[in-house]
DNA sequence: TCCAAACCCTTGGATGTCCTAGTATATTGC
DNA sequence: GCAATATACTAGGACATCCAAGGGTTTGGA
């Protein structure tokens, strides 16, 4: 990883698309394949940046979201639905929250099947001061221009929409 | 999954961040998780299609880069390099693909220290047949314009040379 | 009223990724 | 020529993700 290939590897790729006959299909080929990239470029910036606070981008996800409910509180079946991941994923890391201290786990006044996860004070506390890191190094530094942040969003945004993510 | 939001959970992330304060990086910030979410949903498209075949993305991605190697091997560093992964990575999937029967690993001639990954006649085959249906379920249906696929390369591949990808 | 279907969460298993450490082989410098 | 350093791969461990299955709770139709 430390050093920088000689070639682009995905442009090579999609030269291989072209050579090989599939010239039709290798542009977006080559899209998507920088997506998987970036997206794995980004997470190790970000694990980064948690890993001092004893977070993954999934405990920290699940954080940032609960200290945004009113309440502080969330059904596990909301927070999966909102986070987009499977239940067990979710489970898995309120297992670990529950460890630090940082969320609990209580019953739901009226529905016996669902559980509610609630923020601890240390777990707001943590969840801020992890946001203002996240904010400064990476956020804050990610290496889009402005323009091509607006561009983005609204690309990836008409595509999340077309995959069925959001009816909005 | 199954059912859409009502709303982008990632542009409520974004109203969330601006009426904190953090107005100044809510916009990457929502560019950033969006497309830690794309490369989520592209990622189970891919997976899907190639479960029949026995393959998961990894693996395919080794096997697809050794069908354009000219001799059919590489190295495993130069596997790892290529596919930007960490090395263990790379010999957990030729574990399983040389379970499979898909690839042999052979001695380099010169460097005693060097494992070679060499793609035996069926794996060969399974990748000419796995990338023609990715190429037409998958990257022949993307679900972004030419416009945008072009964009994404661009922007993408900005970033990634930014990020000390390869220095082309 | 009551039982079947739907829903919620957890457990166990399979995969993939990374990190750290350990073993073996090459290369370099004295 | 030999020791020190660098490189290549593998083993073991920590995490995260998904799927399949199981047990408890609600809901809704007969």
């Amino acid at each position: 990883m430390g050093t920088p290939l000689p070639r682009d590897p995905i442009a090579d790729a999609r030269l291989n698309w072209e050579r090989h006959g599939w010239s039709d299909v290798a542009a977006p080929m080559a899209a998507i394949t920088a997506i998987m990239r970036t997206q794995q470029i980004l997470l190790g910036r970000i694990e980064a940046v948690l890993k001092p606070f004893g977070l993954t981008f999934a405990r920290y996800e699940l954080l940032a979201l609960l200290s945004f409910a009113r309440s502080g509180a969330l059904p596990m079946n909301k927070a999966s639905a909102l986070l987009q991941v499977h239940p067990t994923s979710v489970t898995n890391a309120v297992d670990r929250l529950q460890e630090a201290g940082l969320v609990i786990r209580s019953p739901h006044p009226t529905d016996g099947r669902t559980t509610l996860i609630e923020l601890t004070s240390d777990g707001r506390a943590l969840a801020k001061r992890a946001t203002a890191v996240l904010n400064s190094e990476v956020f804050g530094q990610s290496g889009f221009g402005d323009q091509d942040v607006d561009q983005l969003i609204r690309i990836l945004g008409t595509f999340r929409r077309n995959a069925g993510d959001f009816s909005g």
